[in-house]
DNA sequence: CTCACAATCTTGACATCGTCAACGTTCCAT
DNA sequence: ATGGAACGTTGACGATGTCAAGATTGTGAG
């Protein structure tokens, strides 16, 4: 991006490593990405943040109050990438508005299974702090794609009916369900029942989530 | 369970707590669980497990090989309870194949809500080790109880019918995703849409999951 | 019965972790 | 230019998981 501040860094020329990062924090969190990914969220270490971005060990507390400050914003950036691995498959869906919305459900298993550790820091920790506004609204964005494309498959909004809503219930369980065994292996057996397109299952799993007819009660 | 052996530990009369505590073992499982459950899978810390079971720090080590091994026993245990919730579920669901379907989903949802820390370790975490026998047995009657319900209701033997095996794949991702997401807490707009009776939404969710006509391709 | 061995538990140590305080270095506005 | 603010380092603290060594107790062979 800046290559003025970011130059001594890890960048071209590394002349002896200035005493000033100049992209510390931009780093940290490329290295929190790197440290989730290889030990886990149950093994992700601060320390291990600094030094994979070459800087002491207390470093890190000039741009993060504490781990789980930095956590809270590596999920919320990963909840953006979310948000885009969803987009790109409803964009490559067409204009069905079933077909968008199990594009969607596509897009979140893409996600978790290219970022397993992520998805798990997102999802299944309580060190992110939710109340973060960053994280906060990223997450609502995330929310949001998916109450958008139950709108567009229903015709109503479903933040003022009910059955719509119950739809975004169903869906968000279901492919969340799918995404969370499939990344914890519990779905080895996929394998021999997808006639080798696991994805078109994974789509008829989806679809059936919504049925063709809404439920009454709206 | 047995009076003799549990004696001057932190039964009846602790009569200044003798050197060999007579029941180690299963007191460090039920100290793992209070830990678990107080502190979270994130928490869990091994020396307060052995503060909790009123001995040293390394004395569990005499019972378990690491703390990982702890919690392996613990998750093996955890998957007995699990079975035994959907299986009270399924008692009360009477004779129907597919109301005793949608019961092991509700099964699964109250053991989740019931032991928010526990199905962490369950599902979320690399902690446990799944090739250990124990763990692996017992989680392996869980997916056999699954596995029978929709053989009930399909009438056919999922693990030689793919069709059946897909029902399978689907009412499990879609009880688990929801369970997942009930105890993260990110469907608080469950209470505004479920009319005060949110079972029977997770009911009507659950039972979209394996529709009443069988998908093709079996 | 006894007595040596195995099982059980404790103490102490080590490396590592997150966080804090104190201090050095560099940047930038005045 | 210079002094304060921003940024980074060093060192320390308590806590953790694990290991090694020692203390205590149960137990089976004689």
């Amino acid at each position: 991006m800046d290559d003025r501040k970011s130059a001594g860094a890890e960048a071209a020329k590394p002349r002896e490593a200035p005493y000033h990062h100049g992209d510390l924090r931009e780093a940290l969190l490329r290295a929190a990405e790197s440290e989730l990914t290889e030990k886990g969220v149950e093994g992700f270490t601060l320390r291990g943040c600094a030094r994979r971005a070459g800087v002491s060990h207390a470093a890190p507390a000039h741009h993060f109050r504490d781990a789980n400050a930095l956590l809270t914003e590596l999920a919320a950036v990963g909840f953006g990438r979310f948000v885009a691995a969803m987009r790109a498959r409803q964009d490559q869906a067409g204009d069905d508005p079933r077909q968008r919305l199990v594009g969607a459900g596509l897009g979140y298993i893409d996600f978790a299974r290219a970022n397993p550790a992520l998805f798990r820091l997102m999802f299944s920790s309580f060190r992110p702090d939710f109340e973060t506004l960053h994280l906060k609204t990223e997450a609502a964005d995330a929310f949001g794609l998916l109450v958008d494309s139950v709108a567009a498959l229903r015709g109503v909004d479903p933040r003022t009916v009910r059955s719509a809503m119950r739809d975004v219930a169903s869906a968000w369980a279901t492919a969340h369900g799918l995404a969370d065994l499939l990344l914890s292996d519990r779905m080895a057996f996929m394998d021999e029942i997808s006639d080798g397109r696991p994805e078109a299952l994974y789509a008829d799993i989806i679809s059936r989530s919504v049925p063709d007819r809404p439920a009454g009660g709206g």
